[in-house]
RNA sequence: CGAGGAGGACAAGGUGAUCGCGGCGGCGGCUCUCGAGCGGUCGUCGAGGAAAGUCCGGGCUCCACAGGGCAGGGUGCUGGCGCAGGCCAGUCAGGGCGACCUGAAGGAAAGUGCCACAGAAAGCAAACCGCCCGUGCUCGCACGGGCAAGGGUGAAAGGGUGCGGUAAGAGCGCACCGGGCUCCUGGCGACAGGGACCGCACGGUAAACCCCACCCGGAGCAAGGCCGAGCAGGGACGCACCCGGAGGUGGCAACACCUUCGGGCAGGGGUAGCCCGCCCCGUCCCGGGUAGUGCCGCACAGAGGAAUGAUCACCACCCGGCGAGAGCGAUCGACCCGGGGACAGAACCCGGCUUACGACCUCGCUCGACCG
RNA sequence: UCGGGGAUCGUCUAAUGGUAGGACAGCAGGUUCUGGUCCUGCUUAUCAAGGUUCGAAUCCUUGUCCCCGAG
């Protein structure tokens, strides 16, 4: 697999994950998002990425842009910086996570310097402090 | 030179590098529930003039429907075109010094309603302060009559201005302007121009009800159709054996067979060493329909938490500063420094409208300033 | 994406086309030793821009924002 790609498996891509995610993660606050941590979910783990080896090389993304932070214009923008910054620390990031992150209404004037920091504060947090599987969900 | 007007054409500014994304096709790979899933690589394609708002309309799909009328909704100067509330050309009205721009612009003489406050009076004529004449007297008031010019109220008070006229006045008469009606001319028409007649009768409001003319079924791709595990539901089958009771048939009988009732035994797995006990489990068919982000609808971008992005370099462009230099002058403006890149993201497709917005080109278009 | 509804003081809510009213809140004063209750007074609004009308919160057009339904 393409070192920085992004590829399917490592996206949420049902609301259904996306609301367990965020009923049931950890809430992390960064300077323009507002981030939910869970586990992911052991079936995932185990199918790995569909080359017959369980585990995923990464946390799996999801990105939540409401109508109240802007146009369409603007929402695409900030999901675009937040996947970019996604591929380029998806090395640095704890791997059996699922994220979710949420702009806040600032987020319009966001830049990628800006969100690669968040990332990889996120990253330090998570790995100084780790989620338990056990306790992922309420 | 500045400020405008009209028309046209364009729209991530171009090139390169690196890291990425989505669809389709080719060739390898991995996985398993064998039909897909996931990755790799090569090729190819990948947002707009408004993709936006959803204001109109058409296609498409489902529902309803014999025909006609009423109700309801929409449109509303004229001519032409159109499926369309649109477009083109014109008329009239309004705005602008102007080039030009804007306009839901039918009917108030079919009927109804409303016109607050103020004012005497708000639609049919009337008279508060007044003006004039007459009579009376207590001499500035009362009564009778004439008038509607002046004052006052109001958004609006029954044509306007001027002259004549009169007791005072009044289209009472006249001139001009406005209006009505009629005729002629031009025009397909809205309408325009001209003439005769009428002293003027008919306030406003229809984006109030309404009248007239024309048009209109309802919903929407989350429409609609197809395939469909699992679970729940319904139906059929479930072997084989033993004992006893009742009935029937055959037989001399023992007995055999059939129907029915009661009882017993009956397979596999799990849990304890074993037993008891407890728990779970069959096959086939049926239609409805969920998951499957399934297939069709569905496209020379595309249906999925939804792809066309990020960074860097150079060039071009624009703005500001500086002002070498050019020119008689208004003015133009090299190098250098700093900054900038509009509005905005397809979601079934198409036509129109509206709104947002950048820079460009053309004009024998307009206005202004300055110079010669 | 499609369809529907709405916008009035800080909040909730009225207003046949004719002065934008009420309640709570806020402020000031009074009553009270103080606070509360109570009484009196005051401040504050028609989403924006055009149009129709003598006159618009109301009618019409365009735009902005919010809410609801449909997976």
């Amino acid at each position: 697999m393409k070192p920085e790609g992004f590829p399917r498996r490592l996206r949420l891509r049902r609301r259904r994950e996306f609301l367990r995610v965020q009923r049931g993660g950890r809430k992390v606050h960064t300077r323009f998002f507002l981030v939910f941590v869970a586990p992911t979910p052991r079936g995932v783990i185990e199918e790995g990425i569909g080359d017959g080896n369980p585990g995923l090389p990464g946390p799996r993304l999801g990105v939540t842009v409401t109508r109240k932070v802007g146009k369409a214009v603007k929402r695409n923008r900030i999901k675009r910086l937040v996947r970019e910054a996604y591929r380029r620390e998806r090395g640095s990031l704890p791997t059996g996570l699922d994220m979710v992150w949420v702009a806040k209404r600032e987020a319009v004037e966001t830049t990628l310097t800006a969100v690669l920091l968040d990332m990889r504060t996120l990253a330090e947090r998570l790995h100084r402090a780790p989620l338990h599987s056990s306790k992922g969900s309420r």
